[in-house]
RNA sequence: CGGGGCGUGGCGCAGCUUGGUAGCGCGGGUGCUUUGGGAGCACUAGGUCGCAGGUUCGAAUCCUGUCGCCCCGACCA
């Protein structure tokens, strides 16, 4: 391609709506545009690395067995409400873009398609002898995200490769998931990416084991905490640790556990009330007031006990709250803070805020207008492993001291509900400690189970003769956020680097001075050769001076630069590989045979990582 | 949705406090010079200042409303 007919408009200074290196170098770099918040055309050179990945991510999905599909981004309704995600999807934060027909039939923008690939593989697969089955589609998907942001890392609109297995059994479902991980690393790899597989939270899918792999980048969204010695890897949604021993509170309970009473007054932080009493916070047990919402209206409030240097995490919570309510009210939609101004509209007497215990009576309760009128009632381990501590007194301005399960109440039920943190002691071993970095997640891997078969009735015929659902797998890779996280580990001060596996094209040759007639006749030579010699080349024919067309490709990020300049006329020309700014001069007639033995390698990806 | 910010030629910005009819850099076009790291000179085209009301003799500037976009939090490939 001529660089002259590639409608190449590269932009000098960077565009105000861009916040991180690699929105802003696509931008830059004529990659993208933005049509509307989080929606982007992907003009010609991203199209093709589009298609680079997509390429890789074919032949390492096929290699596996797997089968390439597509299907429908117009879903109906039907299909959603009897999967029970209609309402969830569509309702709350619902995420799922939906809209009528003319004749009033409702309708969903996909934003995945588990319910149409179960419901197709409940027609289709009917024997154990088929299975087991992984079918995979590259296409686009719609998901109407809170907010948007950077770029092509949480479009409303983005390219997703998913992959949906089923299988007769879990063992089966085990073996393909295992499959995928394998499969996983090596697109990465090829791909040129540093990727970390971690331990997942399964979110909204649902479903028991998962895995997200992680790029990782400063500008990531996720927290990783990692242990040094790399055998525990997890998203902090998910990561578990040993927390910090507490400080023990001298003199065991007093007034056989049910505390006592201390005046605090206006003391309603764990930090003021411990730099007012000489506390440890991990000597207190902290209280704090939730309301759950439910897809079928049901306002449960919670009351959650954590020790006072403990964190809550919200991920965590959320899923202990919907195992014990989600069967009898559907879809947990959020918990927030409960309010005292929510409290208020709801016709209940003062909440003692900033000093609850959680020994809090069910009777504060009583009367609430629409509310469950019984506290949810869970704890951390940290806090129920306390023997005495400090707590609020349920009334104002007074905690208790040395208070003690049992004495002020019994201990709730006690789960992990604590957040990891950087620094914590590693459960697998507790002289390694947690490490921090961020990571973009550019893929998601999970063991579904049986949990969309069985709503949507997939059935096949076991080895027995009985029908059973289906066990499945589900396997997604961001496509376009990955192009973008690859510009995002993958650039300088001039521009993009890519990795030549996915690179737009990997040669560009720039013709210093297309006045020079020797130049242009050799330019044109090289180019015409390494186009029959199959590369993917670039020829920069455009009237420009040298320094803007070494600018430009260097911002574009072509792995290999090939110059013809002064030389050309004793038929010398110069290559400058793009991401070491190593430059060599040639022959121009072994250009070629030195170009391709550093080309072919690259070309297949395989790291240097995965080396020999 | 809560909090913060921004809308002025294609892009990046100034002007707004203290109203007087729009400017700078980059980019575009033409010509000459230049030609290995975003060239120089000259000429030139291009803007209902997001939109709608209001105040005023007069509004980019002040007031009200509205729309859009970006950043921080909840959502996720």
């Amino acid at each position: 391609m001529r660089v002259s007919r590639l409608m190449l408009v590269t932009l000098r200074d960077d565009p105000a709506e861009a916040e991180i290196p690699s929105h802003k170098l696509l931008l830059r770099a004529g990659y993208i545009r933005r049509v509307g918040s989080g929606i982007y055309a992907y003009l010609p050179l991203l199209w093709r690395v589009l298609q680079k990945i997509s390429t890789i991510v074919r032949e390492e999905l096929n290699a596996t067995g797997a089968l390439e599909t597509l299907l429908p981004q117009l879903q109906p309704a039907e299909l959603w409400q009897r999967s029970g995600r209609w309402a969830g999807y569509t309702d709350g934060e619902g995420i799922m873009f939906h809209l009528e027909d003319r004749q009033g039939r409702e309708l969903g923008l996909g934003p995945t398609h588990e319910e149409v690939i179960t419901a197709l593989a409940g027609d289709l697969l009917r024997s154990y002898r088929q299975l087991p089955v992984n079918l995979y589609q590259i296409q686009t998907k719609f998901r109407d995200e809170i907010r948007p942001r950077f770029g092509l890392m949480r479009g409303r609109e983005f390219i997703m490769k998913d992959a949906y297995s089923f299988h007769a059994d879990e063992a089966c479902l085990k073996q393909t998931y295992g499959a995928m991980d394998q499969a996983y690393r090596r697109i990465f790899s090829r791909c040129g990416l540093r990727a970390v597989a971690v331990e997942a939270d399964s979110g909204a899918i649902g479903g028991s084991a998962s895995q997200e792999f992680m790029v990782t980048a400063d500008a990531g969204e996720d927290l990783i905490l990692a242990s040094s010695d790399r055998r525990y890897a997890a998203n902090q949604e998910r990561a578990v640790s040993r927390p910090a021993d507490p400080v023990p509170l001298a003199g065991g309970p007093r007034a056989g556990g049910s505390g006592e009473p201390l005046a605090t007054p206006g003391q309603t932080s764990i930090e003021q009330l411990c730099s007012a009493h000489g506390f440890d916070p991990s000597q207190t047990v902290k209280v704090l007031a939730l309301l759950a919402r439910f897809e079928d209206g049901c306002l449960q409030p919670l009351l959650i006990s954590l020790r006072g240097d403990q964190q809550l995490n919200e991920v965590k919570l959320a899923n202990a709250v919907s195992a014990r309510c989600s069967a009898e009210h559907g879809t947990l939609l959020d918990i927030a803070p409960l309010t005292a101004e929510a409290a208020n509209r709801e016709g209940l007497a003062p909440l003692p805020f900033g000093f609850m215990g959680p020994h809090l009576s069910d009777a504060v309760l009583s009367g609430a207008a629409s509310w469950t009128p019984r506290f949810l009632r869970l704890a951390d381990g940290t806090a129920t492993a306390l023997e005495t501590f400090v707590c609020g007194g349920n009334c104002g301005d007074t905690h208790l001291v040395a208070a003690a399960w049992g004495g002020i109440g019994p201990a709730p039920e006690s789960l992990d509900l604590r957040s990891a943190q950087p620094g914590d002691r590693c459960q697998h071993d507790s002289t390694q400690l947690l490490e921090a970095s961020r990571g973009i997640e550019v893929g998601h891997i999970f063991q579904l189970g049986r949990k969309y078969s069985a709503a949507l009735e997939a059935t096949f015929t076991n080895e027995a003769g009985q029908e059973e659902p289906l066990w499945m797998g589900c396997y997604g890779i961001g496509v376009s956020r990955l192009a973008q996280a690859a510009v995002e580990q993958h650039h300088d001060a001039n521009g993009i680097c890519w990795p030549t596996a996915i690179a737009p094209y990997e040669v560009i040759v720039v013709i210093a001075n297309v006045a020079e007639e020797h130049q242009n006749q050799l330019g044109e030579q090289l180019y015409a050769e390494l186009q029959s010699a199959g590369v993917d080349v670039l020829l920069d024919d455009r009237s420009e001076r040298a320094g803007v067309k070494f600018k430009d490709a260097d911002l574009l990020g072509i792995p290999w630069r090939v110059v013809v300049g002064r030389g050309a006329a004793s038929g010398v020309v110069e290559l400058v590989e793009r991401a070491t700014g190593e430059k060599r001069e040639f022959p121009a007639n072994t250009l070629q045979e030195t170009l391709l033995a550093r080309l072919l390698p690259e070309r297949s990806g395989l790291l240097e990582a995965s080396g020999p």
